[in-house]
Order: C-alpha cells, then sequence, then structure tokens
DNA sequence: CGTATCCA
DNA sequence: TGGATACGG
C-alpha cells in the first residue's frame, strides 16, 4: 500500500511532547482503518454496542484525539472525497484480497482454527458511509475540524502541511511527502507496541518524523525527483517498474536527472506518466484559510458515546475531564494569557 | 488502539 | 514503578 521509498530516508525518532503546541493534519481513513483492524476483542470481533453496530472507530479516534490535545496537539482530520480515477486498478487488487481472505476465513471459523480467525478478521474490513459519517460526528462533538477532500485525504492533509496551515501530517504512508507534506509523523502513538499479527508477541515502534526538506538535500533532489522516484517504485495509481526500488530509483534519477530519460535507457514505459506526475504536483484540494477549534461538547459525547453507543460514562467524562485541564488552557491565545 | 489493573 | 495482561463496546 501507498509507495515505498522507506530506504532512502531519513527519519528522526520523535514523540508526542516534542511535538506539544503543533497543529497536525490527519489522514481520517488512514487511522480509521488501524483503528478497525486493531481495536477489537478476544474473539477477534471489533468492539459493537448492545445492537451490533461497530464502535472500534469510535473508541479509537475518541481517545486518540483526547491524547492528542492532551498534549497541546491540535488535529485536523481528512477525509477521503472521489478517488483519483487511476486509484481504481490498485482498488480493485484490494478487493480480491479482501475476497480471498474472506474465504481462507470461512475455512478457518469451519475448522475452528481460533488464531488464524483472528488474524484473518483484523485484515477483513472496509470502511462504509455509516463508519465515516459517526466519525465526523464524533468529531463535531469534540469541536475538532474536519475537511472533505474533493479527491485523496492524504493529498489534503498533505497540501495543509505544505502551505503551512498545519506543521505536520500523521500518517503512516510516504505518499505525503511526493504530496509535498513538509513534515510527517509515523507511529505517532502514546505507548510504542504494536502487536505481531499472528504471534502474541509485540515489537517496539518509536514514533518517527520525517523532514521533506532535509531529504530533498541530503539526497541531492528535486521535489519533482522525489515524485519520479515515487513513481519508478511504484504508488497507488501505477505498478511501477519490476526490479527497481527505492535505492535504484534515487540513483538513475540523480544519473539521467528526470524519469523520460530514465525510462528512455531502461526501454521501459509508464502508462498515464504525466496524469501522474501532475496529480502529485497538483492534486485537487479544498482551500483552507482558518481552521476553527471550537470546546468539546460534554453533553453530546455522553448523549452520543454513552447514551447511544454503550461507552461508559466514568472513562468518557474522565478523560474529558483532563481534555478541559489540559486544553481549555492551551487554546487561549498568547493574549489572553497575558492578561 | 488505549486504559485499567494486577503483581513482582 | 513498570511490565504483562485483561478489558473496553
Amino acid at each position: 500500500m501507498g509507495v515505498d521509498i522507506s530506504g532512502i530516508l531519513l527519519k528522526h525518532k520523535t514523540s508526542i511532547k516534542e511535538n506539544s503546541g503543533t497543529v497536525v493534519s490527519v489522514d481520517a481513513y488512514n487511522i480509521i482503518y488501524q483503528f478497525l483492524s486493531s481495536i477489537r476483542g478476544e474473539n477477534g470481533e471489533p468492539l459493537k454496542d448492545a445492537s451490533g453496530n461497530i464502535t472500534s472507530h469510535l473508541s479509537g479516534i475518541f481517545y486518540r484525539t483526547a491524547t492528542l490535545l492532551e498534549n497541546n496537539i491540535k488535529p485536523v482530520y481528512s477525509f477521503d472525497g472521489k478517488p483519483f480515477y487511476l486509484k481504481f486498478e490498485t482498488l480493485k487488487e484490494r478487493r480480491v484480497i479482501r475476497e480471498k481472505n474472506i474465504d481462507e476465513l470461512n475455512i478457518a471459523i469451519k475448522n475452528n482454527d481460533t488464531e488464524k480467525i483472528k488474524s484473518l478478521s483484523s485484515r477483513i474490513n472496509y470502511i462504509t458511509d455509516d463508519v465515516v459519517n459517526e466519525s465526523k460526528k464524533l468529531l463535531d462533538y469534540m469541536g475538532i475540524p474536519w475537511v472533505q477532500a474533493p479527491s485523496e485525504g492524504e493529498a489534503q492533509a498533505s497540501y495543509m502541511s505544505k502551505v503551512g496551515i498545519v506543521d505536520s501530517t500523521i500518517s503512516q504512508d510516504y505518499d505525503c511527502l511526493l504530496f509535498g507534506a513538509r513534515r510527517v509523523l509515523r507511529n505517532f502513538t502514546m505507548y510504542g507496541r504494536r502487536r505481531i499479527s499472528g504471534t502474541g508477541k509485540f515489537i517496539n515502534i518509536v514514533p518517527e518524523i520525517i523532514e521533506l526538506n532535509e531529504n530533498l538535500n541530503y539526497n541531492g533532489i528535486t521535489q519533482d525527483q522525489l515524485i519520479d522516484i515515487g513513481i519508478l517504485v511504484g504508488t497507488d495509481f501505477n505498478p511501477g517498474i519490476r526490479g527497481i526500488g527505492a535505492k535504484t530509483a534515487l540513483s538513475l534519477i540523480k544519473k539521467y536527472n528526470n524519469i523520460n530519460d530514465v525510462l528512455k535507457a531502461k526501454n521501459k514505459s509508464i502508462e498515464n506518466l504525466d496524469e501522474i506526475e501532475n496529480f502529485f504536483k497538483n492534486p485537487p484540494v479544498e482551500n483552507i484559510d482558518k481552521l476553527e477549534f471550537r470546546p468539546v461538547n460534554r453533553e453530546g459525547i455522553i448523549g452520543y458515546l454513552c447514551n447511544e453507543r454503550g461507552f461508559s460514562e466514568n472513562r468518557i467524562n474522565s478523560i474529558m475531564d483532563s481534555i478541559e485541564k489540559n486544553y481549555s488552557n492551551a487554546n487561549q491565545s498568547n493574549l489572553d494569557k497575558f492578561f
């Protein structure tokens, strides 16, 4: 998924604390997907309310947003709109994989293979309109701004970083760098532990920050050349050239200067090359001039999460207490603090 | 994923 | 106090 240019990137260890006082854009689908696949009960099923509606995304968004606010990091969420038409191939591939997983899951259920049921079912989830609308509703109650991107949410989130409306972008995908995000935060979670799927073991994961300009300088390339490296390796919009990884792509681009000459030398071609390049350079985005952060609507959240969706009122209230303690103060302007 | 709890 | 584990919905 995404573009794998990890091999040529400089990454720095970071932490939530180090990013205190910043505004970040969040690729909403990216994290909702993570929540749906990882927030699960012991039977491997996602969390559900009494009527059987999935609530993993609500749990994830509420607690994650709360953690950010408590640390004086203000998020704006960016939701996917209409996919770029060249993405349809990728989406089709994902659908095929999904159907294969469902078949395997049915076999595992028949064989009562609990470990396999768990690992397979965590991979089978897709984001429905309900999941999206419920997430937006919760963000509204939390006073957190969100943007409906005209096309890719990741492009929109990156654009906001590119033009300086936010300081950085939270995403697991490196595509953000191709879209021009100045800083990308990966593995941006409180407790750096992640379960290796299937096994019960944990690995430590460290939040990391990737700075676009530093990487362009470090590799001695321009933004356009970075985009071309991504396209050679393969993106959501093209399969990439067989046998070319990030490091090879970098040395080829440095040797030949641009992707057209690389392709000529290798006697290869990439379909819709100009269109893909142009999409990374100028994706459709919503222009935002100001982000509005409103106070948390306590009654709204209790009504929605606790009364409607069966969340514990004690838990939700205590989290909102700590948000109020740190965030309402942090939310004041410097002028307010001064007087 | 993130919080709560238990126990060395 | 912190590492493992149970639980949330």
